[in-house]
DNA sequence: AAAAGTTGATTAAACGTTTAACCTACGTCA
DNA sequence: TGACGTAGGTTAAACGTTTAATCAACTTTT
């Protein structure tokens, strides 16, 4: 089994020593001379000389390798925040290694201690579950971290990216009561998540914003599922809950909502208006098709790795740079409008 | 900045040498004594010692880390393979990087040169497209491969893992005719790929066993997408084909055909039936929910990374393990039975 | 003409492991 | 008694890089 071309049979064979191949090929080459290049440079394209991370990493302590931690890569949150990370991470020749948690403590705390004993350079973590504590591992961890999507009480934190959910459901809001929609009603998840709180937040503002008074019949608190929109949305009908809009707290529900309101005669959108969040994939399939907020998934990734991406190499320099500020990122939601809040009459 | 704790210091705190420590921590301590063998498992314990990946990787010549190439891990299809292939990864003490090539053969070359230079163990390669020749890097690549779904002409495969299609649309139109359903169009998508080349024989197999002639009228070639579903339904109606069962080629088409026959006011399941392939996440969401085919993605990545896993691992026993077996895993595909092709009458 | 720079390199230590080969002390056996 | 085996280790080379320190041979400056 052949083994791989080193660095030392290319010296060997340009006649130099083994530094001076190293040094050209980390460019940190000003002194040498434009000749011996060439011929170094030429025999290594020649040899297909790719060189040893592993004995690299060990000398620079760096293995330009970053992980990513998520609860479940078939989750279709994460897949677009995947994609993000690792396009600018290829963008900066790291790699990416990922791990999926089911949000598992212990699961969690074993990558932990893979991704360190690998040496990963840092590590992105988006976890769903709102969790205070949280894996013992994690604290025990030095390379640095960025949060996305969630808020966790952890050391070496350097970075968040985040949503503002506020501003989200805000904006959602508003542009139904632009469209004439006046009578709002919000079928929501669970309300255990700061996420779910801080929309709600963005609804009652919207509402406040017109002197459009709330009372709590308009909020129907529940879980994910298109069923609790088909049950929330009936028993709004039942209540005789006045309302000629729902803004659901995910695509899902709002499908569950349609289906309601087409089984009562209602038409979507002239009678009533239905939001979603999410922007699933269905959303544009379904008839009508649904006006949504998609959060900037990818995005969300790719600034993710910039920001860590950026600390390891700030960090590299200033060799000791204690005091670590928390850069935190806020993006906006997107609304994407589409049919199922298009009133006619307005 | 305080480095890690090294095995050297182990060594020093427990006073014994460097190797009896490596030995104790690598199980080869036969030859340790209980006494040495706890107390330096204790000071490992205390002293949080994770051992260097970097240091080991680089005499062992293995890093226990694989590649996961695909084209984009933001198409549906690969989030599961990915999750199966991770699972087995992770119960094996691998970790997997990887890479969103866009089926693009310079970001596949460039990825393949990354890993080698990481140097992976072995590469699980997923790609898309029906290709040949394909990634010169590919060539130079000395680590075992293992292919999913696709073939692809390049040394060093070790193992395949490839889905059924003929029987899985025999299996599918096999069903359709169960069900009474005589006469079944097949809305396929592309006709470029083997894939889609296997699926048309499978239901041709389907049909001639039991002796239904198939004419050519009945299969409508187009693209993976609702549109052409839509359309293709409308020709069949325009041409007067007389059809009481469409197989279509994925669930999107499946949706358009759908689509189509309720606008043109025939009744699903009743008067005709309706088969998809994929099971996307939309097809049990729809009015009525899809009978579909479900590659079985997870299984296949699992397997993926069993078969490289075991090669790789056997490999480093046999030092020299030439003649290179190709083993191919064939899985089936699972019918998945809804309502679409409930048919009451029969 | 001596001192001081500059150019274009080389030397050697260090990174943290693994592992084959060797060692020592003690007990056993013929 | 001497040869040998064995339990319980130790030594040192090797893995393939990077990089600080050094050097030799010129050139320039004073």
């Amino acid at each position: 089994m052949k083994t791989h071309v080193t660095i030392k049979e290319i010296a060997k064979e340009a006649e130099v020593s083994i530094a001076t191949v190293s040094m050209i090929l980390n460019h940190k080459d000003q002194k040498i001379s434009e000749a011996t290049r060439n011929r170094v440079l030429g025999i290594v394209k020649n040899r297909n000389y790719i060189p040893n991370t592993m004995a690299r990493s060990l000398v620079t302590r760096q293995t330009r390798t970053i992980g990513l931690v998520m609860p479940d890569i078939t989750n279709p949150f994460f897949p677009e925040i995947a994609r993000g990370a690792e396009d600018k991470a290829s963008q900066s020749r790291y790699s990416i290694i990922y791990c999926n948690t089911d949000d598992n403590l212990i699961r969690e705390d074993k990558y932990i201690d893979i991704l360190t004993e690998k040496m990963v350079d840092g590590i992105i973590f988006a976890h769903s579950a709102d969790r205070i504590g949280g894996a013992s591992g994690l604290r025990r961890c030095r390379v640095p971290i960025v949060l996305i999507d969630r808020d966790y009480d952890i050391p070496n934190v350097i970075g968040k990216v985040l949503v503002d959910n506020a501003k989200a459901s805000y904006k959602g809001v508003s542009y139904l009561l632009e469209q004439g929609y006046k009578k709002i009603a919000y079928i929501a998840g669970s309300m255990n998540t700061q996420t779910a709180k801080d929309r709600l937040e963005g609804y009652k503002k919207a509402l406040a914003e017109k002197q459009i008074e709330c009372n709590d019949g308009y909020v129907k608190i529940g879980e994910y599922k298109s069923q609790w929109g088909e049950a929330a949305t009936k028993e709004l009908i039942a209540e005789a809950v006045t309302f000629d809009a729902i803004f659901c707290g995910n695509d899902l529900i709002a499908l569950g909502a349609i289906k309601s309101l087409k089984q009562a005669q209602l038409k979507v959108p002239e009678d009533i208006g239905v939001m979603g969040f999410d922007d699933i994939y269905m959303a544009s399939m379904v008839e009508p098709e649904l006006t949504t907020i998609k959060q900037p998934n990818y995005e969300m990734g790719f600034k993710a790795a910039e920001l860590l991406i950026n600390a390891i190499e700030s960090r590299t320099h200033d060799a000791d740079k204690l005091e670590t500020v928390v850069e935190t990122i806020i993006l906006d939601a997107e609304l994407i409008v589409r049919n199922s809040t298009k009133r006619s009459n307005s």
